[in-house]
DNA sequence: CCGCATCCGCCTAGATACTG
DNA sequence: CAGTATCTAGGCGGATGCGG
């Protein structure tokens, strides 16, 4: 157990593997949901791309934040990354078969935000233009 | 086309509603991904509760922190925020369908999480045992 | 030349303290 | 009780350096 999350939910009674889960959960969530992750693992579904290629692709990324989000992957297991011994050097990103699949199970939430994107936009248009609608203290994304 | 990754995407000519796609599924599962709106969900998705209750089950999260999840996620419509004015005030927040079928549609990477966690810790050790092991400039989370 | 690691600076997320 | 104002640590982008 690492966190004060992990002590509060043990504290309550919750079970410890759940615990476990709840954690690593948000833990994945939070890599997959941050700035970059989701671009690169789907620019990365299409195959196998090198370093200045995936820059290119993730449009406006910073080579510092990519270096980043592919390490983090990497450790993860999700992405392989591969060195060419050559000159000039190469090297390769692609997706490991666990990466695969969770690319498949993100497609599903990417079908459920096609699905209801319309519903979104439009609630958000509708808070915007509420009387108070404090969009200034939003969070930023 | 609000984003300079818009704007980029366009440029390569990828179909405008897929740029708004992408831009919006990133948007959602940024929200989804971020610190606390998993949790918050997933508290609320066991039934309506109020401002203080929240506080506590969703443990470790900062009033302030909570009030911003709660607005965003008011915003989207995916839950209602219900002021009762009487002495104490009191609140209730509660998931609306649309955030009912979210929370379901987040079951999946949650499963996905359950079923691959062993591989993934099992990866970050043998990542982190390895010789260069550049832990320290991985992404914080 | 390509793929990074490092340094620097801004700016936002997040914890702490306060108000209606 | 239900939030808002204040302060700080750290995420993130840009420039630079350097090994291969």
């Amino acid at each position: 157990m690492t966190s004060f999350l992990g002590t509060e939910l043990a504290q309550r009674g919750v079970a410890p593997d759940c615990v476990q889960t709840i954690e690593l959960v948000r833990d994945v969530l939070a890599r997959v949901g941050d700035k970059w992750t989701l671009l690169t693992i789907t620019v990365l579904a299409s195959g196998p791309l090198r370093f200045t290629a995936l820059h290119e692709q993730v449009a406006g990324i910073s080579q510092r934040m990519l270096s980043q989000t592919l390490r983090a992957l990497t450790r993860d297991g999700l992405v392989t990354r591969t060195a060419y011994p050559e000159v000039p050097p190469r090297v390769e990103y692609a997706l490991t078969p666990l990466g695969r699949s969770l690319s498949a199970a993100v497609d599903g939430l990417v079908h459920w935000v096609r699905s209801h994107q319309s519903d979104i936009v439009r609630n958000r248009d509708e808070f915007d233009r509420a009387p108070g609608a404090n969009t200034a203290t939003l969070p930023r994304l």
